[in-house]
RNA sequence: CGAGUCGGUCAGACGAUCGCUUCGCCCCGGCCUUGGCUGCGGCGGGGAGGAAAGUCCGGGCUCCAUAGGGCAGGGUGCCAGGUAACGCCUGGGGGGCGCGAGCCUACGGAAAGUGCAACAGAAAGGAUACCGCCUGGCCGCUCACGCGGUCCGGUAAGGGUGAAAUGGUGCGGUAAGAGCGCACCGCGCGGCUGGCAACAGGCGCGGCGAUGGUAAACCCCACUCGGAGCAAGACCAAAUAGGAAUCCAUACGCUGCGGCCCGCAGUGGAUUCGGGUAGGUCGCUACAGGCAGGCGGCGACGCCUGUCGCAGAUGAAUGGUCGUCCACGACAGAACCCGGCUUAUCGACCGACUCACUUC
RNA sequence: CGGGGCGUAGCGCAGUCUGGUAGCGCACCACACUGGGGGUGUGGUGGUCGUAGGUUCAAAUCCUGCCGUCCCGA
C-alpha cells in the first residue's frame, strides 16, 4: 500500500477544496443523498457535485464517541482513507457519520472498514449515474 | 540492603515516506495606478497537556456609566506575609495522628438575641428527687441492738435513661452529702514577661448553682463582592428597511439593568401578522511569559542583568504507513488568555530526609 | 464554548427550604368473592435515597468533591 506510494502530490493532497465547508454544503447532501453505504459503525451519504473532485464532510457526534481524543482519531483515519482513495469521476460530496462503538476499533480495523464502505459507495454512485442516463 | 516520607523532572526514541495547518522568502499568474489583495507551486521554520479535563474559585479583556450611593443577597473566617487577585501559596500558632521523617485540620463569636434536641429518662437549660442514702416525728414488731411502714425535711456521692445530666481526681469533712474546705488539673478574671500578631509562659484572685451542645440553624462581628460573558464585542456585505393590526402612553412612563430604591444616560413602547439572516474580516495571541546568572528574604516571592520567540485551527490542523530498538508506551486533545484548586493517570529518573537490620 | 436543572421501590412522583417516622399511585405476591379469567376487596413484599467524604448525638434533608442524565444560548 503505502510502501508502493508514489509522490503524485496532486492526487494525494487534501486541502480545503476537498472538504465540505459550510452548513449549506452539508444540508445539500443530507437532503438529496443519491447513494448510501451503511455499516455497523459508520454511515456514508453521497451526492454528485459539479466540482473537479470528491469532497468529504465528517460528522462524529459527541453522543456516539465520548472522548475528544477518539473523535479526532476517527476523523484523521477517515481523511487519510479519503486522501488515498481513487479520484475518478463521477465526483461526489460525501458525508461520513460515525456510529456508536466506532472508537472500540483499532486503526487497522477501522481503515479496512472505511476502504470497503468507500468502494461500495463509489460503485452505487456510478450505478445510479448510468441508470439515470439510461432513464433519460 | 529493606520499609517509608517529602520535593522535583520526563511523558517512547530514531529513520524513511505520504499528508494537514500556519509563518517567512522566492517563482509564475490575476485584480489593481507606484503598494496592497489574491491563486498555484518550491524551499525553510513552528505546530497540544501535566492535567489541554471538571468549570469549583480568582484576575485580565470586552460591553453595559468612568461601575457611583443605599437596601437586599452571596463569599471568606486562628495570626503574619506573598500576589494582579483568590476560597491559592509561604511561614508561624492551637488541636489531632504517627516510633520518626512528616501528615491532617471550615480553627472568629454560644456571658447580644431567637430557635432546635426524636426516643428514653424523675429531670434536657438559668431543669429535676424515680430508685437509693441520712437526721427526726409517729405507728407496728422486739427484752434489747435493730427491722418494717409512713410523714416533715436534708442530699446529687451511688443506681438507672440518654449523644449529652450542671467541672475531674485524691484527701479531709459530714447524720448522709455537697467546692463545704484543701492540693493538683481544667475553667474564668486581672496584671507581668516574650512575640508585629495568633499565642505561649508564669504570678495573683475567684470556689466554679456561672459561662452545657448546636452558628456546614437563624444570627452577630470583621473583611470582601456591580452585571454579563469571546456565541463578549467591533467592522464589511446583506438585512433589521418599508409595512399591517391591536393595546398602553405623552411621563411618577419605558429602555440600558440581573432583585428593589436612588443616581446616570437615552428615548415612545408591547404583542401579533407578514418578511428576512445565521457569510466574511478582526478580536486571536507578546506576556502578571520561559530559561540562565546575580542580589535581598527562613520561605512563598521580589528586584536587576542577559537571552529566547514558544500552537492559533474555524467542520475545526499536529496524522497515516513501514523499518529498527527498548523499560512495549497510562490518563487523555488547545478553541480569548493567565494564576490556582479538584479529578484521571503506565511507568522511569533525580535530590533531601526518617526508621529497622547487618558490616566496618 | 458558556449558562442552568434533575438523580428516592420495577415505573412515574412526594418528602429536602424548616435534620429524628422514608410516603403515594401503578406494578408484584397471598387470600376472599367466581366454575375459571377479568374485576373488586383485604393484607403484604420491595428502597446502599446516584457516589465518596465532612458537620451534627442524629443526614434523603446541611456543606464539599466526583459520576450520570436532561435542558437552554448562534
Amino acid at each position: 500500500m503505502s510502501g508502493t506510494a508514489q509522490p503524485r502530490s496532486s492526487q494525494y493532497s487534501f486541502g480545503k477544496a476537498s472538504r465540505l465547508l459550510t452548513a449549506r454544503d452539508y444540508s445539500r447532501v443530507f437532503d438529496g443523498a443519491e447513494a448510501r453505504a451503511s455499516h455497523k459503525h459508520v454511515l456514508l451519504l453521497a451526492k454528485q457535485n459539479d466540482q473537479p473532485g470528491h469532497r468529504l464532510g465528517l460528522v462524529v457526534a459527541k453522543k456516539n464517541v465520548r472522548l475528544a481524543v477518539q473523535r479526532n482519531r476517527v476523523k484523521r483515519l477517515a481523511r487519510e482513507m479519503f486522501r488515498q482513495a481513487d479520484a475518478e469521476p463521477p465526483f461526489m460530496d460525501v458525508v461520513l457519520l460515525a456510529r456508536r462503538g466506532i472508537d472500540q476499533l483499532d486503526n487497522a480495523e477501522l481503515s479496512s472498514i472505511l476502504r470497503g464502505q468507500w468502494r461500495k459507495l463509489a460503485r452505487r454512485v456510478s450505478e445510479a449515474d448510468t441508470s439515470e442516463s439510461r432513464g433519460r
